[in-house]
Order: structure tokens, then sequence, then C-alpha cells
DNA sequence: CGTTTGGTTCGGTTTGTTCCGAACTAAACT
DNA sequence: AGTTTAGTTCGGAACAAACCGAACCAAACG
């Protein structure tokens, strides 16, 4: 049973890790660090621990949560009496993510304007209707960003209420 | 003035370049290629063009311009007694984009959901309130999917919308 | 003082990516 | 038939990423 639920984990420490290697650019086993600190949770993951669950050398397992760190991605705790490192998530890890993608889209944003602004430039010069650049996508587009931005807005909002909360 | 428009448009082809690299996962010179055939338009760009200003070799041109168009990014149509291909984006790239994010919002919320089941689970084998995992984030963040989803979706009817009106 | 524990650092191998040049092809022009 | 045009294909060079093992280190333990 437990062996069951620890296959479980670890099936789905390599869903969450290649997910992550894309999503948040990372290397293989650094995803898979992140997933498995994310999916033990506050109780804390260590060194070893990864070393022979992950099935990596500590030398990979050490730059890479090191790496991590730098990144502000995780942090761990100590206990008194022990000399090993209890990895967990950096608490405001979320509202980090959060934000990021905020700026990412304001990136985005940013960037359909300045196309945009070319596009119209160049159309000025242009005399044939037809051989004009259409900027409807552009602006649909531009809309759609506010949207996704607003519905981040309220998410990070939410969360903000909810850490007050507990 | 002509050469001044053309070092802008390369500008903003680094730029757009530099963007589509990671957010399409593109090699430089594939992304760059994307770039400047979003920004020369409807006239099309043709192979030798793209050789001459992506400063490139034709190995490399026609080998990104094979593979942009096996993933239905690029399109070409060709004119009478010319053999010269003419290049633009494909005319639902930027649906077959809008539905790329959608299905990537999709695939969030399941992992979402699978670790949300993981973690519910283990749950019920604590005693300790104090050591269960906390799910708050996963409902705000899949609230958050949702939302985000419906801001897509409306962007796509806008889109599908605006097609017709042509 | 020697050993164990919990890591870090360095050099090197493996693997993968990105691009290039040179040789090639197929159609069209002369 | 030979040349030009518009590309394709192949082998490899150059660089970068990811990981490993071995040697190392510092603190604590015995």
């Amino acid at each position: 049973m437990t062996k069951d639920i620890c296959s479980k984990k670890m099936a789905l420490v390599e869903k969450l890790g290649v997910h992550l290697e894309s999503r948040e650019k990372l290397a293989p086993v650094a995803a898979r660090i992140m997933a498995y600190v994310i999916l033990t949770g506050k109780r804390g993951s260590t060194f070893e621990e990864m070393v022979e669950v992950l099935c990596a050398s500590k030398s990979t397992i050490s730059t890479h949560l090191n790496h991590l760190q730098d990144l502000k991605k995780l942090e761990y705790f100590t206990k008194t009496g022990d000399r090993k490192k209890y990895f967990i998530i950096n608490k405001d890890s979320v509202l980090h993510h959060i934000n990021e993608m905020i700026k990412e889209w304001e990136e985005v944003a940013a960037l359909h304007k300045e196309m945009k602004a070319y596009k119209e430039a160049i159309n000025e010069h242009i005399t044939d209707e037809e051989e004009k650049f259409d900027l409807t996508f552009h602006n649909d587009y531009l809309r759609f960003v506010e949207d996704a931005s607003a519905s981040i807005e309220n998410l990070k909002e939410n969360l903000i209420k909810n850490k007050f909360n507990l």
C-alpha cells in the first residue's frame, strides 16, 4: 500500500516534471526535483532522499538544488540536532509565478503594439488598399491579453486574501 | 527613408524573433524566418530574400522553411511564369495558435486536478491536521484557468467572426 | 585523531542543437 | 546541349546542455 502510493507519486513526479521542464525551462533533473518537492509538501525533502528516488548523482542534485535556490524557487528549513536540509517550495513562489505570467502578458502586449505601429506606418505609404496590412488580429489579441491579465490579477488577489486567512 | 524603414523592420525581426524562439520553441533562424514573414505580410517573402536579409546559408533557410511548413506555420503562393515561392504565414495559424493555448490550459488544469486528487488521497491517511496538504492553491488556480479559457474562447469567436466579415 | 555525514567542486563525457559548405537536382531558359 | 535559377540533401564543425565520478571539505561524532 505504501509502495502503491509511492509508485503513484513517482509517476506524478515524472508527469509534473515533464511539464515543469518546458513551462519553467528547467533541466530534466531540476524539474523532477521541483516536482518531487511539490508532491512531498511541508514535510520537506532531503538531499540524500532525492539522490536515491530520482536516481541522479550527488553532484547533479547539489548543483540543481543550489540553482533552484538562486532562482528563489526552493528554500529549506532545518531541525535542531540534524544537519540535513529539508527542502520545500519557496512560500511566495506561487505569487512569484503569477507575477511572471503578468509580466509575460505585458511583454506580449507591448510587442503587439509595436508591430501594429510598424504596420500602420507602412500602411501610410501604401496607396492600394488591397496591399495594406490587416490589423484586426492585433486589435483582437490586445483585447484578449487585457482579459487574460484581468483574470490573473483576480487569481493574485484571491491568493493574497487566502494567505491572510491562514 | 526606405533604408530607415528597412532597419526598423530588421530590428523588429530580431525582437519578435527572440520572442518566437522561446514562445514557439523554434531555432534562432527559424524564429527569424517567422518574424520576417509576419512583418512582410501578404506580399510574401522569397527564399533568396531571406538568405540575404537573415544572413544565413541556403541550407539553413531551406531546412527551416520545410520544417515550418510541416508544422503548418507557413505556406506559400506562386506567380505564373515565376518559379519562386512566396512565403506567408499560414492563414489559420492564428486560429491554430489559439487552439494550442486552449489545449495547453486544459493540460494544466488536468495536471492540477491530478495533483489535487493525489494530495487528497494522502490527506486521508494523515491524522494530524497540521501535516495535511493545503489545497487552496489548486482550487484557486483551477478557477483561474477556467477564466483564462473563457477569455481565449472569446478571442477565438471574435476571430472567426472577423474572418467572415472579410 | 580518525571516521562518518552531508554535502560541494571540478574535469570530462555524452548527447543534442544549430548551422554551414559543397555537392547535387530538376526545371527552365538560350 | 549547356547554363542559370531555385532550391535540396548530406556530412560534419562548433557550440551548448546535462549529467556523472572522483576528489575534496567542513562539521560533528566516537
